[in-house]
DNA sequence: TATGAATGAGGTTTCATTCAT
DNA sequence: TATGAATGAAACCTCATTCAT
């Protein structure tokens, strides 16, 4: 005996917290990922994720605070899945190219996820700070891995040395996800690894001595 | 006898059209710059120009009609910039490296014009065809580098396979400017070495056949 | 096994219906108190009463219903005070002062209270015509007492007639209890004693023939 | 020829800002005075007023201000009123007098006026300030004056010791303002003196030594 | 009985845009 | 040409109220 006066949407009602809470979220990140956070309306949420204007609020609070939510669910989720996939025992080289490869696996599955952590609050949100902070994140854990890579060498270098390679590295990850959705031919290792040749060898160089000065 | 003319205001008036378009597009690199596309305003950017409204609308259309006009003239001086400095005759390492050097100086000479350029426009937007296709020329430029440099190698590219790694420097040079800009300590000189010495060592290394492996 | 009949809160369930409502309605006065007949929620009431709203509504109906419940039973409960003081066989102006000073005792020890009778409500709210109701109550009483005090002057007056002053009366004392408010180092007994030097003075003078005309 | 289009409502258009503020205010304190402050919509002052509501924001800011710059005119013109009436050479008797039955007459014939200034906001609202404010402003000036009256007595007073007398004074004015309205048939300057009989008389009493106390 | 979950309706506010002068 | 004045449309958010368990 299905309910009744069902106009054709299974909108289940009286869900629990949580599983509400999640298709809530997923909800969100789906028009926050297509329209960006701005153009985002609530009513379009709320509409997405069968519910009402009202639950929407009691259950995530403001826009502002959902947009946060989606944020730290998807850092959450993507950190944590490259955090499984680098065991602690390797070295750095094989701890960076899996973390990469897990990466742009990952993306490549969830890219809703990935666009509501990427290019979507402009300066002046009040938001920007959970961005700016999940980025600085992955930062620190790659500038951390190039500095142990570099232990062993004639001249170790620090974290905050090796921050900016670190940093370059991240903006080079996102530019060429982007890239790659548009030239969808190549496989997540292949990013991966074309990576690894370009920022890893040039970083080995400069460890081991050979580095690029002008003029010459 | 109502005043006419001047009343006191320096607000000029009946200016040559293309003094007045400089001096709105000015403003509104400004406000864009400082308060992102959405936040920002016509009314602020109105008032900042010093003229009205319609007037506003009258020289440069609508908000998303006036922020790809910013884009373009952004993107044009930043290139035009970068132009100069690139002179043909010099060999691909020579030019990439004063292309850099220049473009790190260009843009912390120009926050606001940078800020116009990078982060302003969620998915969903009508103008982001504007900024994606700015930074597809930024790349075409730099893959035609990279190909060039591997002419007389064993094993010479085509700017289709040289696109990821400009994809990937270009990506990095934006996300360094970020870390730049907060670590004012650094020279533009010494950015510009950093990426060198990363991006250009690597894909030499590629080139020359030395290449990066898993299992080793 | 769900726990059943105590889960750890204080929350005592199953009271006898009247015990509830005095639960409810304790709450009710608090908040509305606090904040005032609009800014008050449901929810909060609620809360404050630890029930859910579902069972606020099943005890005492709608907010409006609900805010009428709590003024007339402050209502009552004032004016039960004061009559108890008042015994009938006094003379009026016993009474008055009678009435008085329990009167300000008893707005002192029960701020909540007089704040619902008082200043709540503005026009145009259904609720109007209760708080209308229970001050016409009041002035009543006070005109019956001053028309019985003329009785055996010159000129006995009809409680018609002695109604502006009840009226006046009524409000200098609303106005005084705010200002005791902000002076506590005042006595109850001293603000009655005010009053009645004020008013009855005034009132005696009128009786017995002394009153003030213009022009002189 | 009259404006084409028009749909039977002489809606001005392009009023001067002087004109339209004032055209506003009407509204707002006509709909303030039948609604009160919270049942009264936005929409509804803006409907009232004949215009939009991004007009209605643009002159007189938010629904709070909007109901502060009500009360602010609303005041100014009852106590310019009254001030005009009180010629300050006058002896205090005369000078309360004449106020009163100023303000009788005033508020008879400005009720909406009057019902913005009287009861209209319930504690925890952010424009109550203005309404104690200007409640306050009316009493001190009666404290003086009744200080002033007694400079000549055996007990001159301090305008802090009359102040209690003014609060009565003011409560009972408001409260007999309202009982006048549903009584119509009396004259303002009838209200007055019924006034003037008991407050002033008693006050009188008090100075000249006469008082009442109690058990006698 | 008691409640967590749900919503319809409505409020305030802002903004891009355009008349009418 | 230049603008003060005006608005339609839509955004976010809250609340009193009621199912369905």
């Amino acid at each position: 005996m299905v309910d009744r006066q069902d106009n054709g949407r299974p909108r289940s009602r009286r869900l629990p917290r949580a599983v509400r809470e999640r298709q809530i979220l997923d909800a969100a990140v789906e028009v926050f990922a297509t329209r960006g956070f701005h153009t985002a309306s609530m009513d379009e949420i709320a509409e997405v994720a069968g519910i009402s204007k009202p639950m929407l609020y009691a259950y995530l609070g403001a826009k502002d605070e959902l947009f946060v939510a989606c944020i730290r669910r998807e850092a959450n989720r993507l950190i944590d899945a490259i955090s499984v996939a680098v065991e602690a025992g390797l070295s750095p080289a094989e701890q960076l190219w899996r973390g990469l490869r897990v990466f742009f696996e990952y993306v490549s599955r969830n890219q809703a996820g990935w666009a509501v952590l990427h290019r979507q609050v402009n300066q002046g949100e009040p938001s920007v700070s959970e961005l700016v902070e999940w980025r600085q994140r992955a930062t620190s854990v790659i500038a951390a891995l190039l500095a142990q890579a570099t232990e062993e060498s004639a001249q170790p270098m620090q974290p905050e040395q090796t921050e900016p390679f670190a940093v370059a590295l991240v903006g080079a990850c996102e530019s060429l996800v982007e890239w790659w959705f548009q030239h969808p031919e190549h496989t997540a290792d292949g990013m991966a690894m074309r990576l690894m040749n370009m920022v890893w060898m040039g970083f080995s160089d400069l460890v081991e001595g050979r580095s690029w000065t002008p003029d010459q």
